[in-house]
DNA sequence: CCGCTCATGTAACTGGTTACATGATTTA
DNA sequence: TAAATCATGTAACCAGTTACATGAGCGG
């Protein structure tokens, strides 16, 4: 029943407890996938919810006026956390995720063959920064010896470097 | 401001044109990728929306006394599509998709190791099959002669294989 | 003529988004 | 003391989903 973005901020509340529902947000805003924004909109109203379902319990943190609530995930969060990564994971087809390159070049008979190389040259410039950054991210989790962090942008850096392959391939055939 | 739907299903219209909404939802939920339900409630009102800005036309099929309505693309309807295919392409960070499987990884520390075996063992089944299912398809559009399609599979075939990859350093780290 | 597919649609809902608003705390 | 950041929240909106509903056309 419970989305993605539901199960991912119980995780990092369990990651950071206790932890505020700001430091939630920048977390999501920060990460290296824009998927989910970290919005003030979502964040909130979705740590009430939680609360109310009774996987997290807030506290207001001593000694602050301005009421900054501090979140820990209770035991039965612990317990749904850990359902929710338990096998079966969620179907092949939604592990193939929707890739907007992809689905540009599906289009590409509309565009001329000069107008599909700036495609390509504009989109490996993207990834190319992109694959700097996720390397950077990478090696700072390794540092911190935050091995699953680390493991996560590795997931990054295999998937970036795929799509530049991929690239090329695409390139090979506007070539002709 | 259009959506990516918005566009795809521009796209889909502009290559089976003249077609009816209903191949159009066929066209999506047939589609290896489950990101686009091509649900009814989605599709019949946005080709009337696409309709309204004047991209798409549509016009009654000969004798078909159920009223099908045909759809093609407008002079400036393909003017929105090419001018959606050019660069300036969305930002790396939304190149870099949400990967469910990199989620819960992400959140590993919260299971045991056997149970994170269990994850990986099935992950790779399912992406094993998808792959199969991904080559499939790809070996269909190529014997079409048609090579953007071929290409889009060709990416999903890359994207797998990419995860089925990482998934040997998950495994490597979980062994320990 | 029965059941499947083709074909079109609506209503209620959901899970987010953007934009706005307020005020406390910290730092330059 | 001004500006940036921390911190919490709401309201309006939007895109897309599920579920429901109707009916025509067609093959066995």
């Amino acid at each position: 029943m419970a989305s993605e973005l539901e199960q991912a901020v119980l995780g990092v509340v369990w990651l950071h407890q206790p932890c505020t529902a700001y430091q939630v947000r920048k977390i999501f805003a920060q990460s290296i996938s824009s998927h989910w924004s970290g919005s003030a909109g979502s964040i909130y109203p979705l740590l009430r919810r939680l609360e109310d379902q009774g996987v997290v319990k807030s506290a207001a943190r001593e000694g602050d006026s301005r009421g900054t609530l501090l979140y820990k995930v209770t035991r039965r969060g612990a317990g749904k956390l850990k359902a929710w990564l338990k096998p079966p994971l969620p179907s092949a087809e939604h592990l193939l995720t929707m890739d907007p390159l992809r689905v540009r070049v599906r289009f590409f008979d509309a565009i001329s063959p000069k107008q599909r190389m700036a495609v390509v040259v504009d989109a490996r410039a993207k990834l190319a920064s992109h694959l700097a950054l996720a390397r950077e991210l990478a090696k700072a989790a390794e540092r911190q010896g935050d091995t699953h962090l680390h493991l996560a942008h590795r997931s990054g850096i295999l998937s970036i470097r795929a799509q530049i392959a991929w690239l090329r391939e695409v390139e090979a055939t506007v070539d002709q």
